[in-house]
DNA sequence: CGTCCACAGGAATCCCTGGGTT
DNA sequence: AACCCAGGGATTCCTGTGGACG
C-alpha cells in the first residue's frame, strides 16, 4: 500500500511538471512538415520532371542524391503526395506488415488512368526477392516472404501491375543498399519493365546518400536511372536555424522557454555533421527532455551540450548491445589487447586472443578470414578504427585502435552471458619483435 | 634492388534456415 | 517424403602487396 501511494504521487509529480515540449511528434524523423524551408528549388525541379504525368506520359527516371538529413525523402514524398492528390490514385509512403498494404490516402481519378506512389526503403527491403514480393503485395498479391523462385515472383508482380492503366512511381530510398547485397539485378529488370508492359507504366526515383554509388552501377542501369538528377546540398548553419525554429515553434507552447543560444547551437553542431537537419532536431528534442527531467524552466545551451554527449553515448551502447556474439568476442579481444598494445594491434594478435575467448565461452572459432571481415564491420560502425598498414619485413596487416572510450562499453558487453564467462581472461604478454 | 612477411580481400562454394511445390 | 529456391553467414582457396631488411 505504501509503495502504491508513493507511486501515485510519483506520477502526479511527473504529470504536474510543466512540459517543455508539448508536441514532441513534430521533432521526429518520421514527421513531414507542411513547409520545407530552403528546398523550394528542389521541389520545383522534381515537379517539373514529374509534370509529364499529367499529360499521360511516363516521367523520366530520377536519381536523387545528397547527404543524410538534407530533406531528400521529405521532398520526394511531398511532391508525390501533391501529384496523387491532383491526378488521383493511391499514395503509399509507410511500410506495412503482413499482406494488407494500406494506402495513406486514395483520391479519385480525374483522368483515364491513376497514379500509384509507392515508397520503399531498401535498407529494409534489401534483396531482389523481397523487393519484388513487396511490390506484388501493393497490387493485391499475397507472396510468401520466401520459397518461390524469383521469376515467379516477378511474373506475379508484373501481371498484377499491368492489369490497369496506371502510372506507378516507385521510390527506392537508400537504393545503394541493393547494390551492396549484390541484388542490383532487380534494378535492371525494373528499369526495363516498361517495354513489356501494355497498360501500366513505371518510373523510378532512386534516393541515395552515397555519392559514388552511381559509378558502381551497371552502365545500362546507370543511363536509365540517371535520366534526371537532383542534388540536395547540405544545409548551412543559418538554414538549419530556420528549420529548427519552425519545428521548435510547433513543439513548444511558447518560445520563451528556449534560451536564445539554444537554436543556434543545435544548428552549429548539426552543420558540423554535414548539415544534417535530423541531427539538429534530435539535439533539440533531447535537450528539451533533459531540461524537463531536471525540472528546469528553460532549455539552455548546457542542455544542448549534454544532449550531444547523450545521443552519441546512446547510439554506441545500443549498437554494442545488439552486436552478434562473435562480433562481441572480437570487440572484447580488442579491448583486452588495447592495454598492452597502445600503438595499435594487428589482426593476428586479435585473432589469437579471440581464439582463447572462444574456448572459454564455448563458442565456435571462426576463421581468420571471417574475423578480418568482422573487424572491418566494426570499423564501419565507428567502434574500432582499423587501417591497413605495411610493416615491411613484418608483413601487411590492419592496425587497430579502439574508436570509442572503453569503460562504458565494457560494462555493457559483460551483460552478455557468453562474454560474462570470459571476463577473468588475461591475454598472454605479447613479444614485440620491433 | 630483390625478397618475403602477414596478412588483405576477391571469388567460388558450402551449409543452413525457412519456406515452397509435386 | 523428396526436392526446389533465395539469402545469409561462414569456409576454402586464392592472388596481391607496401616496404623494412638483408
Amino acid at each position: 500500500m505504501k509503495n502504491q501511494k508513493s507511486l501515485d504521487s510519483l506520477f502526479d509529480k511527473l504529470l504536474n511538471t510543466e512540459q517543455i515540449l508539448s508536441n514532441k511528434e513534430v521533432l521526429r524523423h518520421s514527421y513531414t512538415p507542411e513547409q520545407l524551408p530552403h528546398r523550394q528549388h528542389q521541389i520545383e525541379e522534381l515537379a517539373s520532371i514529374l509534370v509529364s504525368a499529367f499529360k499521360g506520359e511516363t516521367p523520366s527516371n530520377i536519381f536523387v542524391y545528397g547527404k543524410t538529413g538534407t530533406g531528400k525523402t521529405a521532398v520526394v514524398k511531398y511532391v508525390g503526395k501533391a501529384i496523387v492528390k491532383k491526378i488521383g490514385g493511391h499514395y503509399f509512403s509507410k511500410p506495412f506488415q503482413g499482406y494488407k498494404p494500406d494506402p495513406e490516402f486514395v483520391s479519385t481519378t480525374h483522368y483515364d488512368y491513376s497514379v500509384w506512389f509507392i515508397y520503399m526503403n531498401c535498407e529494409v527491403v534489401d534483396t531482389q526477392y523481397r523487393l519484388l514480393a513487396k511490390l506484388g503485395e501493393y497490387f493485391g498479391q499475397s507472396i510468401p516472404l520466401t520459397g518461390w523462385p524469383t521469376d515467379k515472383v516477378y511474373d506475379t508482380f508484373f501481371s498484377a501491375l499491368d492489369q490497369k492503366k496506371r502510372l506507378v512511381v516507385i521510390i527506392l530510398d537508400e537504393i545503394d543498399k541493393l547494390l551492396r547485397k549484390g541484388s542490383d539485378e532487380v534494378l535492371y529488370n525494373l528499369t526495363r519493365i516498361n517495354s513489356d508492359l501494355t497498360n501500366a507504366r513505371v518510373s523510378i526515383i532512386g534516393i541515395t546518400n552515397d555519392l559514388n554509388f552511381i559509378e558502381f552501377l551497371d552502365p545500362r542501369v546507370r543511363s536509365s536511372l540517371g535520366e534526371e538528377e537532383i542534388v540536395f546540398p547540405p544545409y548551412d548553419a543559418v538554414q538549419l536555424q530556420d528549420i529548427l525554429a519552425q519545428r521548435a515553434g510547433m513543439a513548444c507552447r511558447n518560445m520563451e522557454i528556449i534560451e536564445p543560444g539554444v537554436i543556434p547551437l543545435c544548428s552549429a553542431f548539426a552543420a558540423q555533421e554535414h548539415g544534417d537537419a535530423r541531427r539538429a532536431l534530435d539535439l533539440f528534442r533531447v535537450a528539451g527532455e533533459l531540461a524537463e527531467r531536471e525540472r528546469s524552466k528553460k532549455i539552455s545551451e548546457k542542455h544542448v551540450r549534454e544532449a550531444k554527449e547523450r545521443i552519441e553515448q546512446d547510439r554506441i551502447v545500443e549498437v554494442v548491445k545488439t552486436l552478434p556474439t562473435q562480433s562481441k568476442l572480437i570487440l572484447y579481444s580488442c579491448i583486452l589487447l588495447e592495454k598492452y598494445e597502445p600503438s595499435g594491434m594487428s589482426t593476428g594478435e586479435v585473432y589469437n586472443v579471440y581464439k582463447d575467448l572462444c574456448k572459454l565461452s564455448c563458442s565456435e572459432v571462426l576463421t581468420q578470414r571471417r574475423i578480418s571481415d568482422i573487424i572491418s564491420e566494426l570499423d564501419m560502425l565507428g567502434i574500432l578504427n582499423a587501417r591497413v598498414v605495411s610493416k615491411g619485413r613484418y608483413g601487411r596487416t590492419k592496425e587497430i585502435h579502439m574508436g570509442i572510450p572503453v569503460t562504458q562499453i565494457k560494462r555493457v558487453m559483460e551483460q552478455d552471458r557468453k562474454i560474462e564467462r570470459v571476463t577473468t581472461y588475461v591475454p598472454p604478454i605479447q613479444h614485440k619483435l620491433y
